[in-house]
DNA sequence: CCTGTCTGCTTGTCTGACAAGCTGATGACA
DNA sequence: TGTCATCAGCTTGTCAGACAAGCAGACAGG
């Protein structure tokens, strides 16, 4: 009986407006590039005031997914570059749980790209990969370089799968755990860090293998096994940091 | 000499006060469940208007990181899972959503959390996805609750994986493809239509035994069986309505 | 053809106002 | 003394009006 109550949604009007305006993103009614109708126009159209029309449009700005220039308009953001740099920078205030979440969810993403990279990749994707790994092995002293490089790799083999939904996905998870896989990189010793480094590239290079002869489910058990090991590491960093 | 000159970074006031915020949660001076300063307060400490205040705290609401309560006050989000699970739900918003894309991802996802949701699944959840199936047998003449059932049982499962990040990808994907499902379950005759759903009803039942027996690979291999099953259904309607 | 200016549109910001909701204090009543 | 209604003072939510600043196209003058 009391189970039955709703929520009793008092959203609030410029939630709704955000909701509005990304059901018709979503459904491409209004596609990047695009034109917002102005917020003047929007008002009459709501039947709201300006107050309400701006909060939803600057909250949809503040995260890049729509773009304001003062006295031109505002339009959806072209590339998803901008929203992406703006999400990773709030990356870090995950909790823990959401992080074990994230790691798994990328071990799933990651091993199944792999998969299908290995089927689809050209043989530009496959340079492309093969010089991520090459600027992988040169860099293993600079953790910094080193984290850009394996970052291109996992974006390269993304790219390769031909599928754009993996793709993002795929780089929004392993954006988020950059700042931690970034710690756990930089705090111990040197050495041990650069152990960890050699033992990635050799990894990363099975990975290659599998993919140039095309053996599919070869490349997902070497994605598999490398994520594995290599969140092990960010794992215990992890533990380390929560005592 | 001409790329010597700046962009010019006319940043807006409310993009400033948003930085501003967020620095202060990443450093910890502001931790979740804390209470941000009133408006007013903000707005004489930052010598701004309320408009450029408000717009800020509002952005910073839409996505999840922090909480307005009307009379009460404006606090740090306590759980950032609802951080994340925006932040996914509008990374995916610029992209062209192909069918083909979405039906790979979305096999993926429900393979791998039902998998997950053998290992983890309480009996409260077991019972949950138990009713959706009693639900779908009882409506296999009805496509539009038929179908309801049909979502409700994916997302108990995904409930049932203790992973909200997967919970929310799974729920994402689906939605996006709902439509077209809809369609395809309508479009055919009623008795064609009749006979995939018993099918399907026949797959969720041998989904929730392997679970209920906890043996996880028997469960994604019944979920992949299922998925690929059904949308064949699919596929075969989208490739005649293309003609 | 170039160039300044003007006009009308857009977004950015501020101010003042009111409604609605929460909280704690006050005070009346049993 | 305990309970409860009421009220004042805070909060956020929304609106309307105003002005500045910036862009783009029209248009006239060189």
């Amino acid at each position: 009986m009391l189970a039955d109550f709703k929520p009793a949604a008092r959203t609030s009007l410029s939630d709704a407006i955000v909701d509005q305006l990304t059901g018709l993103i979503a459904r491409g009614v209004l596609k990047p590039g695009d034109r917002v109708p102005s917020e003047k126009q929007l008002c009459r159209q709501l039947g709201v005031g300006r107050t309400s029309v701006r909060e939803a449009l600057r909250s949809l700005s503040v995260v890049g997914i729509l773009e304001s220039h003062a006295g031109d308009g505002t339009f959806v953001s072209g590339d998803r570059r901008r929203y992406l740099e703006k999400a990773f920078q709030w990356g870090l205030l995950l909790d823990r749980k959401v992080v074990e979440d994230l790691i798994e969810t990328r071990l799933m993403l990651e091993s199944q790209t792999a998969f299908l990279a290995a089927r689809y990749a050209s043989s530009a994707d496959l340079a492309a990969i093969e010089r991520s790994i090459e600027g992988m092995a040169a860099s293993t002293a600079d953790p910094e370089r080193f984290l850009e490089f394996d970052l291109s790799f996992h974006l390269a083999i993304a790219e390769a799968s031909q599928n754009s939904i993996l793709h993002n996905l795929l780089g929004m998870t392993r954006g988020y755990l950059q700042e931690w896989i970034q710690q756990a990189l930089k705090a111990p010793r040197p050495e041990q860090s650069r152990r960890r480094a050699e033992l990635s590239v050799a990894e990363h290079r099975k990975i290659l293998r599998a993919m140039k002869r095309g053996q599919a489910e070869a490349a997902r058990r070497a994605m598999t096994e490398h994520i594995l090991s290599s969140s092990a590491a960010l794992r215990k960093h992890l533990a380390r940091r929560r005592k």
